[in-house]
DNA sequence: TTTTATGTAGACAGATCTGTCTACACGGGC
DNA sequence: GCCCGTGTAGACAGATCTGTCTACATAAAA
């Protein structure tokens, strides 16, 4: 079942999988506006016949590219988190250690859906819902470093939307880890203030 | 002196200024790169002989708009921060009441800043420099609502961080007062850890 | 009075972008 | 043996966007 998938070329990826790729590369780093369909069809060495017959517009390649960034980066998220020993006296310290990571990638551009809902709110609804379901579980992640329950869950939500803001910071000053003593300066007050550090 | 500034339509304003503010809504509500210099200069009334003689390119209207809008929007802020009465018991209060009266706005659509960081970070360096410059005189801003010194400065700044995250989370949720809320939540912690609550 | 700054009206060039179309090739399953 | 899914190559239509151009009008300044 399903060896006809891959069968053009042995050792590369399908046409469809190399698309989604080059998208992914050129929407994060060029933003979604910014990059034409030639671009992406140049660059992944396809045909347009072969691009539209995959994605029927561009619209769907957008669609398609926020939801395999969602399942990259969240993949890479927990598995970060999950790489830093928990301590009591400071609960959330994997979230200022996963984002260092992050920020010092020489491709760090923001996050994917901040700029898609900056740039592409006139496009359609689900731009803003695949945005919130994306916050969504980035919370959660967040909220399993905590004790479960209603304070947990405050602060896990407050501590990503001050995630945000370090996001958005660290995007506009390109230069400087700034942000990252700010946001743990946020984190450890907010554990404080919610009983949340031993 | 400078008579010759508004001869033609006493009542209304110049074509320059028609202009700008016609861009300033439509760039702020539409998004920049989604706006066709066509549409402003139909909406603005004028022709496009006048309105190139004003900005040489779109990018020079960019620009005219971004100081716009640094100018309108900190007048505002510094205003709505002072028409609040400072209490030491929670010395930020006034940064909550001002961002709820700004996301409660109809037309807001976040940090018209921040956006242009997302949308036009390929046109030059000057939008980052704007930008660093405009949220730089709002830390400022927050700043002078504490006391002097290092402690306070620190919080203004993890505090106007803070903020990008609450006005982030408020242009993607649209409905929903949650933003504000975690941002208290994260202010109230953030005085008490830099003991700046009295 | 002459010049200059400002304005109007609208055609046009040149680039770019999305999406469609024709024509052809090849391997596997029916 | 034949069809179907997948692939290649590139022309083309139609829209949109930035910026230029000609031709003309008018009020204030020199």
């Amino acid at each position: 079942m399903k060896k006809t998938q891959e069968p053009r070329h042995p050792a590369e990826q399908s046409a469809r999988a190399r698309i989604l790729q080059t998208a992914h590369d050129l929407f994060y780093q060029d933003g979604v506006r910014a990059t034409g369909i030639d671009r992406i069809i140049e660059q992944a060495g396809v045909t347009k016949v072969t691009f539209y017959r995959h994605f029927p517009s561009k619209n769907d390649l957008i669609a398609a590219y926020l939801d395999y960034r969602h399942e990259r980066w969240m993949t890479w998220f927990i598995d970060a988190l999950g790489r830093v020993p928990r301590t009591a006296e400071f609960p959330l310290e994997p979230v200022v250690s996963a984002l260092k990571e992050w920020f010092n990638t020489p491709e760090y551009r923001g996050c994917a859906f901040i700029n898609g809902v900056v740039e592409l709110d006139g496009i359609g609804p689900w731009v803003a819902e695949v945005t919130l379901r994306h916050k969504r579980d980035t919370t959660n992640a967040i909220a399993n470093l905590l004790p479960a329950g209603e304070r947990g869950m405050k602060a896990a939500q407050a501590a990503a939307m001050a995630v945000d803001g370090a996001i958005i910071r660290m995007q506009m000053e390109k230069k400087s880890a700034a942000a990252l003593t700010l946001l743990e300066l946020i984190l450890r007050a907010l554990c404080e203030a919610c009983h949340l550090s031993g």
